[in-house]
DNA sequence: CGCTCATAGTTAACACGTTAACCATTGCGC
DNA sequence: GCGCAATGGTTAACGTGTTAACTATGAGCG
């Protein structure tokens, strides 16, 4: 049957954002983690030094979300909290080795995930891609406002 | 600072997505409704006679989801559901007129945010975008596979 | 008829996103 | 020193996505 409606170009996009979750799924489900988790413990494996506050403007979510999901990756013992010494408001969050060890080749394996979705396009595809969507990116949250 | 690193081209979708869902946001909480509420109430206005399993495979979400937001909506009058005649295991999903009022113009003010995500791009682009879009898209979830 | 499998829906458990409300600390102005 | 806004974090409430387990009905076949 061809009944679908020509799909808009943000439902594609949709689309093909949903697929990359769900294949990178199989990476991330073999270590008892969701996407979220992951990412978290990537960021923090590259900014050791990050705030909670950092990591909720990096993930682009909320404050008390990252609250939550750093209690759960704590308790599981793949991260530390630990009030800093000059201001007790904030809390360095660290990577303990069993989290580092854990999201060892995270980057590689969400780039694998990449290849993988733009499979279909050559080269020159792929880099127009990116430049079409660079425009359209540049116009979501001004780069310059924290 | 431009410290940045170059974002990848399926971290610029999603940055895409992000905002359009953000954008989208204004229309939507101005009913006290989701995005997902909105989505199956819209999907429910062009699709009368749908049972809860198809409105789960539109939404490309579980059963249980369907469920319970199904549940959310009726509770609040904006949906009904009545079991079948001939088969008592599926029941049917009826938008009320105060649903159906309530999602009124959702199509359109959908249309005028792609529209403003879109518009850094000329036509050329767009289309440009449309094509390499469905490319990517036609290799997620092949189309014929029930 | 009765066994079995498939289908439709539900509930429960867990994790997450959001907003709102709250506490503690810091820094600034007077 | 004191008041007070700003900052960092937490908890609670609601809705949603996921999987797993369960009920109930329908359909096929011996």
């Amino acid at each position: 049957m061809s009944g679908l409606a020509r799909e808009s170009t943000l439902e594609l996009m949709r689309r093909v954002v949903w697929g990359q979750r769900r294949i990178a799924d199989d990476w991330i489900r073999e270590r008892g983690l969701t996407h979220e988790q992951s990412a978290v413990l990537a960021y923090l494996s590259k900014n050791p030094e990050a705030i909670q506050r950092d990591v909720a403007r990096a993930m682009r979510t909320s404050a008390p979300g990252v609250s939550r999901l750093l209690a759960g990756l704590e308790r599981r013992g793949l991260v530390e909290r630990r009030t800093q010494e000059g201001d007790t408001r904030s809390r360095r969050v660290r990577v303990t080795p069993a989290g580092a060890e854990l999201i060892q080749g995270f980057e590689e394996a969400m780039d694998r995930v990449e290849e993988s979705i733009l499979a279909p396009l050559g080269p020159e595809g792929r880099a127009l891609l990116h430049d079409l969507l660079e425009q359209l990116a540049s116009r979501i949250e001004p780069p310059g406002s924290p």
